[in-house]
DNA sequence: GGCGTACATTGACACAGATCAAATGGCTTT
DNA sequence: AAAGCCATTTGATCTGTGTCAATGTACGCC
């Protein structure tokens, strides 16, 4: 039902459209991507592609949330991006996937097979511009990311994570008071884990003491409180409200 | 004098002429390139940029060693970015640099002020199109790099960062054979630490290690030998030949 | 030639976070 | 309501890496 009520959808209904890669499409243009885009849906826990595969399809995420990951024999897994509505997956210009990608949630995806899409970046200049700008705000995201693996203690990377979530999910002026606020963690401690490259012990350890110090509150295991914004700015180690772009 | 035979140099002579941002250019978009550049040289240990700074300038590197870094207040270092020749400096579409930016060898940069550079990308496709190809493999390095930060032991991480500087520096026939190399360390064990997350006493001991098992040898601080290049790749964690692309 | 400075190595110890193990809690199934 | 399953929390201990401190080495300078 899902992929039907999707495959309905127009691109000029798409919750999406002013985010992802045709965010500054002109009427036509979105009507050509309109007749080569196809929907598709995984369902929570389901494997949408794994480090290897041949890379025919590349795709942005409509809804829901998705992880990409390198694991390496012995187990150890890092996620390398969590992907939310308006993320692109897969590479035009690569023949096989380089990540394990899954969906944590259900997920819908507006996908393209990979050359007829590499022949759109050619031809259409404003998706390639997008593209362009995204693929550059991934790379700072990504860089950020590394200053929290490389250097930043546990409590500051549970802080951190807390902060890049709450970012996303509220709106900009809720939290510049430094105001309340309740977050949804789309992900399992486990995923936190491989996130901020910690055990899933020391995630759970350092959410209790946050919130034994009354820096957080806990609505169930899922649902997180933050009483006051500014108290775990302190605790992630930025030195301004910059922090995870993802 | 530097300075002048750089000046001096067209576009068709350039080192770097067909790997930087302007590989695919033709004979005409690189006369059009020739005009609006301009080269600038840096000593090594000197700034290039911090972060904060005004934009106002993106580059390619033609020559030398710079390092992209973030820090916190308290001091932790953790460098983002390893920019060697070919590599690109700045974001077009950015008002302020998000980076620290220091020559650690003598740079010299093929510079282009941001504003007009950002209209050649609207411009001329194929310096977009290559500036995106850029991105996106900058994007995967980082992504390797943060498997690297998140999840490998203290001697994966030196064993990692020795095959990633061997690889830049080797043709790809005489690695492929795991015969014996030698390589030149760009930078200071500081610098490799920041490279790392780890301290400078870390890498000095994993060093002493890695060469009393005669996995690698030493010619003076900065010279390494790799006498059989696959016992340096067991000790990776790499599942193969992949490591870090930077 | 001696000296100063910067970089690198080595040693002793501390501690953050990993590991191993058990207990708790929430959910579905029957 | 009991049983079973899974995610999560909590506890006890271990270990890899950081920290602090001393020593070694190379190189330029007066």
């Amino acid at each position: 039902m899902k992929v039907n009520i999707a495959a309905s959808n127009a691109c000029l209904d798409c919750p999406i459209r002013h985010r992802a890669v045709c965010a500054s499409c002109d009427r036509d243009e979105l009507e050509e991507l309109n007749r080569v885009k196809f929907y598709k849906t995984y369902f929570a826990g389901q494997t949408i592609g794994v480090r290897g595969d041949a890379l025919d399809v590349v795709a942005s995420v409509v809804s829901g949330t998705a992880t990409l990951e390198r694991v390496i024999e012995d187990g150890r897994t890092q996620m390398v991006g969590l992907l939310l509505p308006s993320d692109f997956i897969g590479r035009p210009g690569r023949e096989t996937l380089q990540y394990d990608v899954t969906a944590v949630t259900d997920v819908t995806l507006c996908s393209f097979h990979r050359k007829p899409f590499e022949a759109l970046l050619r031809d259409v200049p404003h998706i390639q511009e997008r593209m362009l700008q995204m693929a550059l705000d991934e790379l700072d995201a990504a860089r950020e990311w590394m200053l929290l693996l490389g250097r930043k203690t546990a409590r500051e990377k549970i802080a951190s994570f807390l902060m890049t979530i709450a970012k996303r999910t509220l709106d900009p002026l809720g939290r510049a008071h430094g105001g309340q606020c309740v977050i949804d963690l789309p992900i399992s401690r486990e995923t936190m884990g491989n996130f901020l490259g910690l055990t899933i012990e020391t995630v759970s350890r350092q959410l209790s003491a946050l919130k034994n110090e009354g820096v957080i509150e806990f609505d169930g295991k899922r649902r997180i409180i933050i009483p006051d914004f500014t108290n775990l700015m302190l605790e992630s180690g930025d030195d301004e409200d910059g922090g995870l772009l993802i």
